[in-house]
RNA sequence: GCCGAUGUGGUGAAAUGGUAAACACAGCGGACUUAAAAUCCGCUGGGAGGAAACUCCCUUGCCGGUUCGAGUCCGGCCAUCGGCACCA
């Protein structure tokens, strides 16, 4: 059981975080009363820009603001109630913890993703007698000068998912484009895994295809255009990437990325200067003006000229920044009739359209003629092939097909996949993240030996970013000095190192060997049981759909957070875990076998709640005033979980109310205010009628927690109570019962009551506390009434109801219908075509 | 533009294809009280008819379809929210 740990901000916990918290304890205490055990842990991911920034502005120390935000977040959450192991907390700023952050880093820079798509140890290279440089160009944490996201204002590079709309996520910075040298780690080599192994994983299919589309796999082909000879130029070839080879007759010209490396080789030296002053334009502008001015396409002529493998024509060579050197091979094939940004792009320029796909298909005549036309529309859509020689009446996907044989056989090109998703960024110029265990000696890295982890960060009076993309660490000149020469990498890692693992840590959380014990490991995320660490035995887990079996490739039961999450910390995590599966040190190919995300809790003004609108709520606020079980039931009765919903301090004073009800089934007050067991209270059973209600709430709200459907189960907890509060008097064991019931949900309210009719009945309460109690089982005889209500249609109408004997057969019931006044009444004397009659439920007479 | 989610009373919402609106909030009325608060008990989707008991009609964003029967299934639209967005 798993809650997404959260960061501990200076604000304190927000209304938001019990949401799901509240939701993982109600089941983690409904499945510890149903015989499982449960392992739900609390931590800190405490690594973070906050901490750091506040220490820049009054040089606290940020060890000294996070033990001091930690303690305060503690205190809070213990405040509500949360049934965490607190033995397992863990905190990502602990050294005990990024000791194995850094060794799984190690781990990274020391694997590689062979031919099977599996990482392995880099040893086997050396084996094999590779040189370091092929080496280093393998491994899954390596060295990259790549152009990244610079934001001045934080003083750090971001990855390209912290970065939107050209602005940094944390602040709303600019950020600009500047090549720096950096750690990348190698996630593209397991996109492929990244999508494919989503499909055992009982996901919100909307979380799942967030995913894919973000790891964004298309399939198409590489082709080879050979540059025309141009003045001194000698022939090369130009590779584009296309998700339309069908669409090869069409290619009227080329675009380059204005960052691509032949731009400077191919273009002639009378559009030298145009070709110069584009790049420079597009180099200078921010990715923020890069987007807001994509409205209108631009570009210029190299002046060469590419040969269209398919046909030999001779078509222009063009650079424009629509075409990305980040993506495919940073060049195109541009075909203008096909593509609504080529077409865009023609149609300002100039250029030549020829349309070579038709929603029709079109033979004879036309076919192989060259008609240079004009569509009026330009159809991205497939269709059928035409003015396309060896293609035309194909279907596209055959085309296709086609189209990519005939250029692997010419050996002009060949059949390939393609991902948007990039490499991870991986190193900030901050302070208050993980060193890496790396240092450089003669402008090579290595890796420190393992006994020097934890690598601890230097100790600094001066936080402040050094104002140059040189990170803080620089200024502790002592630390920096590894050796006579060999100096310490400055960068450190980002926030979401420590989130990537920090569950497999709860398994063991104490264990300084290694950064989860086997068996711990084995034992949590498989469910195997053979471990010491499990304290039952088998026979005494019951079989469940909740549990893992071998054959889920998931280790985590359940993991509840919110959909922020849904692409990055849930794509890393599942990346390292693939590593660490690969290398052998976990048992599961996936971390988080099933997610659930909750929704966002809005402001009493449905709003989203922020400080600027002042519509926060404090939780603490709400325990002051009604009590932690009051904010406990009030977040689970608002709507579903994954629902987003508004505050509403009414809807806590109702369940508030509710719960007061409970409190006086079993007290009562005097006149002068002093509470105490009530004489309602006997030691009677039950009568038929609350046994039913009682047994209804046992079987629905056990049915309803495995649904998550948490408001439904508090309403039919809330019509029991009704029950009782009407009877006259209380049977005291039945209480007892609904407060089991209860208890996941108002532990507190729950235990007091039964220690107090414990005082009064000692044989008929719970003698330890009701969360170490059975959850009670239902009688299905209890729930069987003598009569029903059966409903009476006409032609689908509703016309009259009667009480039935359960037991009544079909055609009783069609008989007590068909006498009905009522109905005979709007039959209007026409015989009955058609009676459908459903047992319990109604009649339908058709006439 | 593409993808996804959601549309039900005054409000939060509930309903294995079978009595739409359970349970709450708000509102109204009553009991208790000198009074108020708290508590308890009722009423509470819209329209029409009736003195009343009651009766009929309409109603789950809109339009169609399947079905004896649709909030629920299918097709088409509209609105709101969220994600992606020159990814070739």
């Amino acid at each position: 059981m798993l809650d997404m740990f959260p960061y501990p901000s200076g604000n304190g916990l927000h209304v938001g975080h019990p949401e799901g918290y509240t939701a993982t304890d109600i089941i983690g205490r409904f499945k510890k009363m149903n015989g499982f055990n449960v392992l739900h842990p609390m931590g800190w991911d405490a690594f973070g820009l906050p901490a750091e920034q506040y220490a820049i502005k009054t040089g606290t120390h940020p060890r000294v603001t996070t033990e001091a935000n930690v303690a305060n977040f503690t205190k809070q959450l213990k405040s509500l109630g949360f049934a965490y192991d607190w033995y397992r907390e863990v905190n990502t700023t602990d050294p005990g913890y990024f000791k194995w952050t850094q060794w799984i880093f190690l781990k990274l820079y020391n694997s590689y993703v062979g031919d099977d798509g599996k990482a392995h140890p880099i040893s086997e290279l050396e084996a094999k007698g590779l040189s370091r440089d092929e080496i280093d160009a393998k491994r899954l944490a390596y060295v990259s000068e790549a152009p990244v996201n610079w934001c001045p204002q934080l003083g750090t590079v971001l990855a390209n998912e912290e970065v939107v709309d050209g602005k940094s996520e944390v602040g709303g910075f600019p950020v600009e484009r500047r090549p720096m040298r950096q750690w990348m780690l190698r996630i593209t080599a397991y996109a492929q895994r990244l999508i494919d192994e989503l499909d055992g994983l009982d996901w919100p299919e909307s979380i799942k295809l967030l995913q894919r589309n973000w790891i964004g796999r298309s399939e198409g082909a590489q082709v080879k255009f050979q540059i025309a000879e141009c003045g001194t130029r000698n022939a090369e070839c130009i590779t584009v990437f296309t998700t339309r080879p069908d669409t090869l007759f069409g290619a009227t010209y080329m675009v380059l990325a204005p960052e691509h490396p032949l731009v400077p080789q191919i273009t002639t030296a009378e559009q030298r200067e145009a070709v110069g002053a584009y790049q420079k334009s597009v180099s200078s502008k921010s990715d923020l003006e890069r987007t807001e001015l994509a409205k209108e396409k631009s570009g210029v002529f190299t002046g060469a000229f590419a040969i269209n493998p398919v046909n030999n024509e001779r078509i222009p060579i063009w650079i424009a920044d629509y075409v990305l050197m980040g993506y495919g091979t940073g060049a195109i094939m541009a075909v203008p009739a096909h593509d609504e940004r080529d077409f865009e792009f023609a149609t300002k320029f100039a250029l030549p359209i020829r349309e070579v796909v038709s929603d029709a298909p079109r033979l004879g005549g036309e076919a192989g003629a060259v008609c240079e036309m004009e569509p009026i529309v330009c159809l991205s859509a497939e269709g059928f092939a035409v003015n396309s020689g060896f293609l035309n009446g194909l279907p596209t996907a055959e085309a296709k097909k086609k189209m990519a044989c005939w250029l692997e056989e010419k050996g002009l090109g060949k059949g390939t996949t393609n991902f948007k998703l990039r490499d991870w960024l991986f190193s900030r110029q901050r302070y208050w993240g993980e060193p890496f265990p790396i240092v450089w000696e003669d402008g090579n890295h290595r890796c420190i030996p393992e006994s020097e982890l934890p690598l601890m960060p230097p100790t600094l009076e001066d936080f402040k970013p050094t104002g140059t993309p040189e990170p803080p660490l620089s200024k502790a000149t002592e630390w920096v000095q590894y050796s006579a020469t060999a100096t310490r990498e400055l960068n450190t890692m980002p926030q979401w190192a420590g989130s990537c693992w920090y569950y497999l840590r709860y398994c063991d959380a104490r264990n300084s060997e290694r950064f989860v014990g086997v068996e711990a490991e084995r034992y949590w995320m498989t469910g195997s049981l053979n471990a010491e660490c499990g304290t039952r035995s088998a026979e005494s887990i019951p079989n469940s759909e909740f549990r893992t079996p071998h054959s889920r490739p998931g280790g985590v039961d359940l993991y509840v957070g919110g959909t922020e999450h849904a692409v990055l910390h849930l794509l890393y995590a599942r990346f390292w875990h693939k590593v660490l599966f690969d290398l052998g040190y976990v048992s599961t190919p996936e971390p988080f076998q099933r997610l659930v995300n909750q929704g966002l809790i809005l402001g009493e003004d449905g709003q989203k709640m922020s400080k600027s609108r002042g519509n926060v709520v404090n939780p603490d606020d709400v325990v002051r005033d009604y009590g932690a079980d009051s904010l406990r039931l009030y977040e689970m009765f608002m709507g579903p979980l994954e629902q987003v919903k508004p505050w509403s301090m009414k809807g806590v004073e109702g369940v508030y109310r509710f719960l007061a009800r409970v409190w006086r089934l079993v007290m009562e007050v005097d006149d002068e205010g002093v509470w105490s067991i009530s004489k309602a209270l006997q030691d009677v059973p039950a009568n038929k009628q609350l046994t039913k209600a009682l047994h209804e709430t046992i079987k629905k709200c056990g049915e309803d927690i495995e649904k998550f459907s948490f408001n439904t189960a508090i309403s039919q907890m809330m019509v029991c109570t009704n029950a009782f509060t009407g009877a006259e008097v209380k049977p005291a064991a039945a209480i007892v019962t609904f407060l089991k019931v209860l208890s996941p949900f108002a532990p507190h309210l729950a235990e007091e009551l039964n220690a107090q009719i414990r005082a009064q009945f000692p044989s008929l309460a719970a003698d330890r506390f009701l969360s170490d109690e059975t959850w009670p089982a239902y009688d299905p005889a209890a729930l069987i009434e003598d009569e029903v209500e059966v409903v009476f249609q006409v032609n689908g109408k509703l016309r009259d109801k009667a009480r039935v004997p359960v037991a009544a057969t079909k055609e009783e019931i069609e008989k007590i219908a068909l006498a009905s006044a009522r109905v005979q009444e709007f039959m209007e004397g026409k015989p009955a075509k058609k009676i459908i009659v459903v047992p319990g439920k109604l009649v339908n007479v058709v006439v």
